[in-house]
DNA sequence: GTGACTTTGTGCCCGGGTTCACAAATGACT
DNA sequence: AGTCATTTGTGAACCCGGGCACAAAGTCAC
C-alpha cells in the first residue's frame, strides 16, 4: 500500500479536483474542477439558500444576474461565471441564473442533498465544542460519533452522543455510516488516531493537531491549525510595525 | 475611511506580506515574503524546536542539511531553500544550515519570542475551548481576554479567565494588551462584534462564522470556516464515488 | 420581424508559486 | 596545495488561478 504525506490546507498548492458534470443523464464526461473554486461554489450555495428563504434579492421571475449574486457574495462577476461555468451550468443569456435551478444545481455537484456522518476523536475542549457546533448538522454533517481513550468519558454523554472507546472505532463508525473523521487529540496522538481511522475505513480525515500525518494515497486529509492562523495574523502585526517603524524613521 | 471586504483565506489567492529582512542592523530593506513560505516558516520553526528539545534528529555539530530538514516537514528541499532564502539566512554550502542560528533567525523573522494577548468574543462551546486551548499560549497567544452578551455568562471565570462584558471592549482591550481578536459567534453577530473589535483598536481578526465581514483596510482579517472544511472533504467523497462508478462502468 | 440592449460564456494575458537544474562555495581528503 | 564530493542559493521554466474584455446568444420593445 502506498502511502503520501499529507500536506495540510497550505495555501497556493495546486488541488484539482475530477468530478463528473452535472448533467441530467450519467454522460460519464468527468471534468476538473479547481479546490478554489469548490470553496467559492458552496459559498453561492449558502448565498442562494438565503434568498430562497428571505425570498428577496431577486427579480420577481426568480432569475439572478451573475453581477448580483457576485455582489451578494462579495467577489469578482467575471470569477462567478467561470466557477458556474465548471458545472457546465447553463444560465440564460440576457437575463442571468434561475435561481432555483441553479441552487439545485449547485447542490448536486456540491453533494449537498446528502448527510455526511461525522465523527469526532478526542472529546476535549475542542472535541466537545465540535460535537456541539450547530454548523456541522446545519450543512448536512450530523456528528454520530465520539470517541476517546479516557476511561472517564468513555460511556459518557457529551452533546446527546454517547463516547465511545476508540477501540471500537471500526465497529462504530460501520454502524453509523461515518465517511469523515475528525482528529481533535493532543498532537502526539494524531498519528496513531488516523491509522485507526483509516482502519476503520475512513477516508476523509479533518486534523486539527499540527504536524503532518502519513496516510494511505486514497485518503483526504485536510488540517486546521488553528496556531497557525494567530501566527499569520502576527506577523501581519510585526510587519505593520516595522513598515511604520520604517516610515517614521525615513520620512 | 476606506473599507474592503475581507476575502478569508481562500486558498490559492494572491497574497504577500512586506517585511523586513531578518538583518541584526535596521538596514530597513523591505522585503516581500508570500503569505505560504511565511506558513511554512512557522513549520520549521517547530520542527526544529523539537529537534532542540529531543536533541536527535541532527548532527553532532548541530547542523542539518536542507534535504534532512525538508524530510522531517515533508516537503520540497528546493521548496525549503527559497522560503529560506527570502529570510538571506545563510546556511554554509557543503555542509547545511546551523540548527541553533537558523532557529534564532526563524524565531526573530515570526516574531516567535513575543506574546500576542488574545481577546476571544463569544463564550459558546466553541469559544470556550479556544479559550482553553493549550496551543495558543504555546505558541505567544495567551488568551487574555473573554467577551460576550450573555448577562449569565458575564463576570464568571472560563477557563481563568472572567468573562467581561462586549461593551467594554475598548476598555479590556487596552488593559491587556489585545493584539488579536478571535470571533466566536453565531454569524448575526460576527460584523457586530467585528466593528466593536475595530473601535477597540484590534486590527487583526480570526473568524470562524461563515459569511463575509467589512473591516477597514488597514485591519487584517483571516477566516476559518469548519462546515466549509468538510464540505471540501465531501467533495472528494463524491468525486471518489463518481470516478468508481465511471471506472466499473466502463472497464 | 428587426434592432438595440443585456447578460452569459470564455479566450487571453498576467502575476504568483512551485519545481528543476545548475553555478558557486565550502569542507574533507590526499 | 589541489581535487572532489557535498550542499546552498537562485535564475528560469512551468503551471495554475484570477481578471479583463469581447463575441455569442437571448430578450424586450416597437
Amino acid at each position: 500500500m502506498s502511502t503520501i504525506v499529507a500536506d495540510g490546507a497550505t495555501p497556493g498548492e495546486p488541488a484539482r479536483l475530477p468530478t463528473i458534470g452535472a448533467a441530467p443523464e450519467p454522460g460519464l464526461r468527468l471534468r476538473t474542477i479547481p479546490e478554489a473554486t469548490v470553496a467559492r461554489l458552496t459559498t453561492y450555495l449558502r448565498v442562494l439558500d438565503r434568498c430562497a428563504l428571505v425570498g428577496a434579492e431577486l427579480r420577481v421571475d426568480g432569475t439572478i444576474s451573475s453581477d448580483e449574486l457576485a455582489a451578494l457574495v462579495g467577489i469578482n462577476p467575471a470569477k462567478l461565471r467561470k466557477d458556474l461555468s465548471y458545472l457546465g451550468s447553463h444560465g440564460t443569456r440576457g437575463v442571468g441564473y434561475d435561481a432555483a435551478a441553479l441552487r439545485s444545481t449547485l447542490q448536486q455537484a456540491l453533494g449537498a442533498h446528502e448527510t455526511y456522518p461525522v465523527a469526532v476523536v478526542g472529546v476535549g475542549h475542542l472535541g466537545s465544542a465540535l460535537a456541539a457546533y450547530p454548523g456541522f448538522p446545519a450543512r448536512g454533517f450530523p456528528v454520530r460519533a465520539l470517541f476517546d481513550t479516557d476511561p472517564l468519558k468513555i460511556g459518557r454523554p457529551v452533546a446527546g452522543i454517547t463516547v465511545s472507546d476508540i477501540r471500537e472505532a471500526a465497529l462504530v463508525c460501520r454502524r453509523e455510516d461515518v465517511v469523515i473523521g475528525v482528529i481533535a487529540t493532543p498532537e502526539p496522538a494524531a498519528q496513531r488516531v488516523a491509522d485507526v481511522l483509516v482502519a476503520a475505513g475512513v477516508r476523509s480525515i479533518l486534523g486539527f493537531a499540527p504536524g503532518q500525518l502519513t496516510v494511505p494515497a486514497d485518503v483526504e486529509v485536510r488540517r486546521v491549525d488553528l496556531a497557525l492562523e494567530l501566527q499569520l495574523l502576527a506577523f501581519h502585526e510585526i510587519r505593520r510595525g516595522d513598515v511604520a517603524a520604517a516610515r517614521q524613521a525615513v520620512p
